[in-house]
DNA sequence: TTGATATTCAACCATTTGGTTGACGTTCCG
DNA sequence: CGGAACGTCAACCAAATGGTTGAATATCAA
């Protein structure tokens, strides 16, 4: 029953897990490096990644000693549609716009 | 520190939430109104609407007894931007993106 | 005034969330 | 081999979340 939205919205929610996607913008890293300019425990950060990665945003991937964490960008854009549309309610897309929505409405 | 983002995505990470907001796209509803296809009580999409309007993405008028429901869209903007930024990563603005990023890294 | 309608408040409950610490399994290096 | 670095797991905790019910507060209408 977990849409796709939620995991998304509720994994951007948290002001740690944004920087985190800021943070690898930039870069992959590994997840030491992630933890490093943040005053949590690395288990902390650990655990946030893979909020991030269940949603999709992040994938992570094992070579040697070493999980590297890599921005997904992709996963955004479902999330990026959906809130424009609230931002763009004057246009012509309107009708395509509310059938997306539609999925979500409840009965 | 709650930032204006979290609370705009954490919002957005309810699908009843989610739900009531594109209900309200279409028209300003009474609280009554707007609870009315959710199977759930009216204290719960109350609540729901209190969320949403702490996050400004839905103001609320009392007019008589009736409380009427707006979608305000100018909240999800900045929420919208944020996002976008990712969808982007090849644009040419990402120097100005990563620097609005930067307000949300730590210290 | 009496009563119905609209909405919130308060108390309560179960579950989830975001953090901690300490132990643990891997993998690299000397 | 022995130790250090990388990362997760497990148990625990406090606080937040999402829901309930019942009482309370306004407002309209007969």
């Amino acid at each position: 029953m977990t849409d796709a939205l939620d995991a998304t919205f509720s994994a951007l929610a948290d002001p740690t897990r944004r920087a985190i996607l800021a943070m690898l913008l930039e870069d992959d890293m590994a997840v030491t490096d992630v933890a490093e300019p943040f005053e949590m425990s690395l288990a902390a950060i650990s655990k946030h990644l893979v909020v991030l990665a269940s949603a999709g945003l992040v994938s992570q991937e094992k070579r040697g000693r070493v999980k590297w964490c890599k921005l997904e960008p992709d996963a955004l854009r479902a999330a990026s549609v959906w809130m424009q549309g609230f931002g763009q309610m004057d246009a012509v897309d309107l009708d395509a716009f509310e059938a997306f929505l539609a999925q979500e409405l409840p009965g």
